[in-house]
RNA sequence: GCGCCCGUAGCUCAGCUGGAUAGAGCAGCGGUCUUCUAAACCGCAGGUCCCAGGUUCGACUCCUGGCGGGCGCGCCA
């Protein structure tokens, strides 16, 4: 059960039975004071309205109002706050329903969506570098977090396959005979992506002559000359693998059947542009064809032009990003390519190009494209900032590769753990350590990204995001691991071979401290903080949740013996324990972040 | 020139369609391990919420104008 929703539903209805319009919102905010969990601020701002006294008009509330099936009381504060204070046996309800509910009380949603969540996306000329690691992330986040409510979920991996570089790549594999392994049909083995480009590109810059080649190596591609393609085909395959390589490591799950890059739209881009001539749109400027937008203007403050047809010919991406729009909003659909249609799509990339998409759904609007009932959302991001604030980057300032980060992290989070381990004077085969330095680190990495408001640029720090203290994945793995350690330590275990319990009355929770009150009432929260996540993609709303469970639980862990405890209080907070770590395991699960038993 | 984002404790960040006394972590100081992992927990100290106006019963939040920083604005993505 989402609370909140509930809250909100119900003290709606009373605003109306109080005289207010239908549909005032009640305004339910978490409560900072010891007498309420909950507050509802609507009447205030309904009283201001309506012209009448707020504290009156939420009198009348609370009278129209029943909540005695959860609240144990709902009083009227201050200039017309109504407080609710939850009943405890409702609370322990929740958790009990909650723990037998492997959604824990999330609700289904009434008409689950397709959502097409396009993420990572990265260049397939170069190798993945840290610029891609945050749309990975957060996408991956979303894309799981909408999964679990229930919502279709369709992951698009618009990777750049189709540019101008893969005309001087080609050249450059033709020119370093490469020819023999691509005809024999093998994979290609490039060592090293980033290498391989910067060759080409110096290649490029230093020679007129190759440069030449490479441009006509385009034409040849776009054309559909075989063996062009060829070896095209052969360098996607290994940038690819390279890519999945990376997403296997991080735990991401996009898969080749997620992969729909540029090239893919290639046959449509001749249609998109001339299906936008005949809505009227299209005009023409220096040899170049585009759209004018009134709503934006350039920099010599004229309405800008969006280019769809470069002076030369070439599509820009512009093109493409409209290509792809309408494929999602239906034609894809249409072609009996795929066998859905979005109802909302999320673009994951940096808020930099903030404007290029509202100008792209500007565009895709006004075309007919997209029906206005599909939302169109651009989830921007800021950029990763070094400990200096200047864009992270190698010490040399070159780029750091997606792998090498990875390798640090694990490496980084092996070293720790192994030392708290030799600490602790406890035996750790090199396996496990290995598998834990594996979570800790790419959990770590995932979620000192996740944990921030996805907007601000986010300053990059090792030491910060491998710290067990303060809100990171660490600190969360590990109260994870204490509680499972309970289990681990007394007899009881959280399930047998069979799935069965070896404590009584499993799901019997019951309120009998304090401390046991916060963590169900933090409990109950999932729900509708996983409603805020998806509603808004903001991750780090999750990882704040988490953290304050955790939070919650050292609360018990400090005042309430587990194992100790005996009869009915035992079996209830050795309950409540599984709970509480199911939820965490489940929290970070959203979030891409694996748990460990010990560490 | 226009537009977008940001400015909260020494540092890194939260602050939920405007709500009651602005919260965490780090760093600083002081406590808690014969007791379920002390990689933890508890306490203390620390803030003109960039500035100035305005709207309102009420503003970190909304509006206007500044200041400071980042980014974008026609043939890269």
């Amino acid at each position: 059960m989402n609370i909140r929703t509930e809250l909100d539903k119900r003290i709606s209805a009373a605003l109306t039975d109080g005289g207010a319009p239908e549909g005032t919102p009640a305004i339910i905010n978490l409560s900072s004071r010891p007498e309420a969990d909950y507050q509802a601020n609507g009447c205030m701002a309904a009283a201001k309205k309506l012209g009448t006294n707020p504290r009156e008009l939420a009198d009348k509330v609370v009278k129209a109002l029943d909540l005695s099936d959860l609240a144990e009381s709902v009083d009227v504060a201050g200039p017309g706050f109504i407080n609710i204070k939850l009943d405890d046996e409702f609370l322990a309800a929740r958790a009990n329903e909650m723990a037998a509910d492997d959604r824990f009380g999330l609700p289904t949603p009434a008409e689950p969506q397709t959502v097409v969540v396009d993420y990572s996306s990265p260049n397939l000329a170069k190798e993945m570098h840290v610029g891609h690691l945050r749309s990975t992330i957060i996408g991956d986040a979303l894309a799981r977090v909408l999964e679990f409510q229930g919502h279709n979920v369709i992951r698009q991996n618009h990777v750049g396959d189709w540019g101008t570089q893969f005309g001087m790549l080609v050249e450059h594999m033709i020119d370093e005979h490469m020819g023999w392994l691509v005809r024999d049909g093998h994979r290609i083995i490039i060592e090293d992506l980033e290498e391989f480009y910067r060759e080409a590109k110096q290649k490029f810059d230093a020679s007129e002559e190759f440069a030449d080649r490479s441009r006509q190596r385009v034409v040849m591609l776009q054309a559909g000359d075989a063996e062009s393609l060829r070896f095209w085909q052969a360098f996607r395959k290994e940038s690819l693998k390279h890519c999945h390589d990376v997403y296997e490591r991080l735990g991401v799950l996009l898969t080749q059947d997620d992969m729909r890059g540029e090239s893919a739209y290639n046959d449509d881009l001749p249609k998109v542009v001339a299906d936008l001539d005949a809505a009227g749109m299209l005009a023409e400027s220096e040899g170049a064809k585009g759209v004018y937008l009134d709503e934006f203007t350039n920099k010599d403050n004229e309405r800008a032009f969006v280019i769809v047809v470069k002076s030369g010919g070439g599509y820009l991406y512009a093109t493409t990003d409209l290509a792809a729009l309408r494929f999602r909003a239906g034609k894809g659909k249409e072609e009996g390519v795929v066998d859905w249609v979005a109802d909302r799509v999320l673009y994951v990339t940096d808020s930099r190009q903030a404007e290029h998409f509202d100008k792209v759904f500007l565009i895709a609007r006004k075309a007919g494209f997209v029906p206005e009932a599909i939302s169109l959302e651009h989830v921007g991001f800021g950029m990763m900032l070094g400990e200096n604030k200047r864009p992270f980057a190698t010490r040399e300032g070159g780029t750091v590769k997606l792998m090498d980060l990875i390798n640090e992290a694990e490496r980084r989070a092996k070293e720790l753990v192994a030392a708290k381990a030799e600490e602790r004077g406890e035996e750790m085969s090199e396996a496990e350590l290995d598998e834990i330095a594996h979570k800790v680190g790419i959990g770590s990495l995932k979620y000192a990204d996740l944990a921030q408001n996805r907007t601000s640029d986010y300053v990059f720090s090792w030491e910060k995001m491998l710290s067990f203290e303060g809100n990171t994945a660490p600190y969360m793995q590990y109260a994870y691991a204490r509680i499972r350690s309970i289990f681990a330590k007394g007899a009881a275990k959280p399930e047998g071979e069979d799935g069965s319990t070896d404590f009584a009355d499993s799901t019997d929770m019951f309120v009998g401290h304090p401390a046991e009150r916060s963590l169900m009432l933090m409990l109950s929260r999932f729900a509708e903080t996983v409603q805020t996540v998806a509603d808004t993609c903001q991750p780090h709303v999750l990882c704040a949740y988490l953290y304050d469970l955790a939070g919650a639980f050292m609360g018990l862990y400090e005042n309430c013996p587990v194992l100790k405890a005996e009869g009915a209080t035992r079996d209830s907070r050795l309950a409540l324990c599984k709970l509480t770590a199911d939820v965490i395991q489940r929290g970070l699960g959203l979030l891409g972040i694996d748990t460990v038993e010990r560490m």
